[in-house]
DNA sequence: ATAAACTTTCAGAAAATACTGAAACTTCAG
DNA sequence: CTGAAGTTTCAGTATTTTCTGAAAGTTTAT
């Protein structure tokens, strides 16, 4: 490993845990997506330095986020691990799962407790504003399940338009007005 | 603490590490945005079975985020604290400060590993993916500033228009290429 | 059926993180 | 200036998380 590429990959260990998963899981998922060829289990433990246990732990978490993928070659016993998708696509994997650990069970915990009538005026307060935290996570994860369901294509024009969209919704809400 | 305002604040507690903070910090946080007025540290560590000095702890970090605001009663010495801002500005904060930890310090590093030329072939095809996340992470993060700039009241209608944006871009291009 | 070449699992060790409580510090009234 | 009422700090402890390595499991060729 070259010192840029190591730099890269050590920097993905830093942030793993910011990013959801731990410190070697992030170390290996940057080493997957830097390096050109697909890696066996030995050759990502050598390269890091950790136990073949500990790979075998990591692909683990890497596979139930969706973001590695398995090959086999052809007279060879072993797993070759490659990033599963392009650049793009593990950017919406990340954010997709991690909405689904960070924000749905919130959301189905709201919504169970939105279910009863408040017993007093301090219950009727914490709904309120349960009923506000519940609202704002459904708009937006609706609006992010949405935005996915777009093209990548749409969605680059999308953002490149940026604060743009504002005049053009403006446009829109101007021509349904007029007829 | 009734049982249901309890039930969330436990879920905030076991969510916070997934939100960014820790335990303690997520129930304190939860407790600070149920409770219909302000409390001191005493109220918090007793509510939470904390001790003194993990309160100021906590207090300290929720500041870290912009979370949290302190008041001062009259003829009182202590400090009473409540959550800073509406829910939508909460929202707003613990997103822009994820970004701040999770995202700008990796577009940091690879402007960085940019900038030389790479010395062997493995590290032009890693300086191609890194350029391909720079330019994601770097669009996305740009389209989050534009948004976050756009009135409250303008992305709620956006959010809601959905994938329904699509067409009003299509729209759009129409009126542009006709003209 | 055997064995070689792998992968997975998991108990215990190591490392990282969070918490406590006592001491130090701050602020303010008298 | 003193001390009462508060807040912060931090060394040491407790808890949680992660990692190792050996044993168990799996797959395939012969």
């Amino acid at each position: 490993m070259t010192a840029k590429i190591e730099s890269f990959v050590m920097h993905c260990g830093e942030m793993g845990s910011r990013w959801g998963f731990n410190r070697t899981v992030g170390q290996m998922y940057g080493l997957l997506i830097i390096h050109n060829e697909s890696l066996t289990a030995v050759q990502i433990s050598e390269a890091l330095n950790i136990s073949r246990g500990n790979v075998s732990m990591g692909i683990k978490e890497l596979q139930s986020w969706r973001l590695v993928q398995v090959q086999h070659k052809p007279k060879d016993r072993k797993e070759y691990y490659s990033p599963a998708g392009s650049i793009w696509e593990m950017a919406t994997r990340v954010f997709e799962e991690r909405r689904k650990r960070e924000v749905d069970p919130t959301l189905s915990l709201l919504r169970d407790n939105l279910l009863d009538e408040p017993a007093n005026p301090q219950e009727e307060y914490a709904q309120q504003r349960m009923h506000e935290m519940h609202d704002l996570l459904e708009t937006i994860t609706h609006w992010a399940s949405e935005l996915q369901s777009m093209s990548p294509d749409k969605l680059n024009t999308l953002m490149k338009l940026g604060a743009g969209v504002s005049k053009v919704i403006d446009i829109k809400d101007k021509l349904l007005n007029k007829s």
